[in-house]
DNA sequence: CATGCATAACTAGTATACAAGATATTTTAC
DNA sequence: GTAAAATATCTTGTATACTAGTTATGCATG
């Protein structure tokens, strides 16, 4: 800390550095670039692989031989690493080895009310001001989940779910809070995987998200609150069913 | 994703691998250690630093300076960044040069809200089921602002300040709501450094604090929920006045 | 055969070297 | 003198080599 307090004296290079808050000019240009570096690329598999518990808790994650199966160095790969650790989805243990993270109950059960907590100012405030073409959006997305319900294509209709969610959001004007959403939604998401079939839920989730979506369109926040509410609240956890199941792929003791 | 699929073989490699599912065995042990990577050190020095506006927004960040400031080499300090990236503390331009981010407003609103939705379901559930103890420890929190208030000194009087929210939200039940609203609150508190003068909020804060929790020593949980809010609400951003005052340090235009 | 210990092999953390692109400076053409 | 092209020198991204610590293996010893 006492480190930064004596700012660098640039006096020794003659050559003129770029003015400070000065970041280069083409950058808001460059932004449209998508250039995904090999990190993100690495980053995104193994974190779907975690969430969609391919890669269960406790599975050892090898730097190695993930660089030889992309053909990589370990930089990129340790990137990816490091941001899978940061989100609680591995467990880096140095010198020694990388593994799938427990599924940590007491984040969970918090994870859960955070949500709600979160999901439940974007529906009031989208109930408020969502334009006419943004509900109609919205029944647009039910209406490719009931297509898909039928079809019966789950991770398309996962999405979908995601896609009403953030929807809401947007109409609130909340774009970023789901964004948050979507990184407590990992740690959930796992164990939702793991847990619930997700063969009957389809035909429920539409009509819950129907129901939501009804409330808005009459403009009764209170309704639209409660719809959500209880539409997430069926995330709600039943520990004690799966602590014997798998007592290997959760963590009870707090952190 | 679909190089996932396929599971790794271990035919070729006679050694024994450890078995899936079994970290190493000292794991819980050396949880103790508090064995600090020197991409923390400089992680957290740089977070200070931003969020305490020593280095303003647009300021660039070498990382050949940090890395002689420190006597490290490249990796660790490339962590530091790519964390602080993440965090949308600073902007990196591949193959250009890394800047402290500017102060996204859009952002900022949502941060506001967010926090205080996730405040909101903390001090209530604190409320409905703090013990005496947590109440009395709160009481002591607010005696030492009260001392540092006086004493005029403010760094610590913010940390008290944090962890006044801290024991709320650990008297709810939520400590990791709290890590939640502590994320949220770097881009705000930037904020809060550079525009307001702390001088005589100290005061305000401190009786704003002891109406929170007058409230919930009484159990009147919409009471401590008011409270709080209108405590959280004096973050409230008026942007027009700070958008002539430094139109470089803030970005308006989203994303 | 069981047990303790030396050793080998593997791990992540770090340092360094190289590559590719962007900016600043200099040079050159007119 | 001005503008544009060439060049030098920055920057971050990536690969690789090395270090230090941990775990597995196998041998010695009883």
């Amino acid at each position: 800390m006492a480190v930064l307090d004596k700012r660098p004296s640039a006096e020794m290079k003659v050559r003129k550095q770029r003015a400070p808050n000065s970041p280069p000019r083409g950058a808001p240009d460059r932004h449209a670039k998508k250039a995904m570096r090999n990190s993100e690329i690495v980053y995104r598999d193994l974190r779907d692989a975690i969430v969609n518990v391919t890669l269960p808790p406790g599975a050892p994650l090898v730097e190695k031989e993930i660089t030889e199966r992309y053909g990589i160095s370990r930089t990129p790969v340790r990137e990816a690493m490091l941001k899978l650790a940061e989100e609680r989805l591995v467990d880096v243990f140095p010198k020694s080895g990388t593994f799938v993270a427990r599924i940590p109950v007491a984040v969970l059960q918090e994870a859960i009310v955070a949500r709600r907590a979160l999901e439940e100012v974007c529906v009031r405030e989208a109930t408020a001001k969502a334009t006419k073409s943004q509900l109609m959006q919205l029944q647009a997305v039910i209406q490719r989940e009931r297509e898909l319900c039928a079809a019966g294509d789950e991770q398309a209709f996962h999405d979908a779910d995601n896609a009403f969610h953030a929807g809401v959001a947007a109409a609130g004007g909340y774009p970023g809070i789901w964004t948050m959403i979507e990184k407590i939604r990992l740690q959930v998401e796992r164990y939702r995987r793991l847990t619930l079939p997700q063969k009957g839920r389809m035909k429920l989730i539409v009509a819950e998200h129907a129901a939501v979506l009804d409330a808005m369109e009459h403009g009764d926040a209170d309704a639209a609150v409660e719809a959500m509410n209880s539409h997430l609240n069926k995330l709600q956890i039943d520990i004690e069913t799966f602590r014997d199941l798998w007592p290997d792929y959760f963590l009870f003791d707090k952190k």
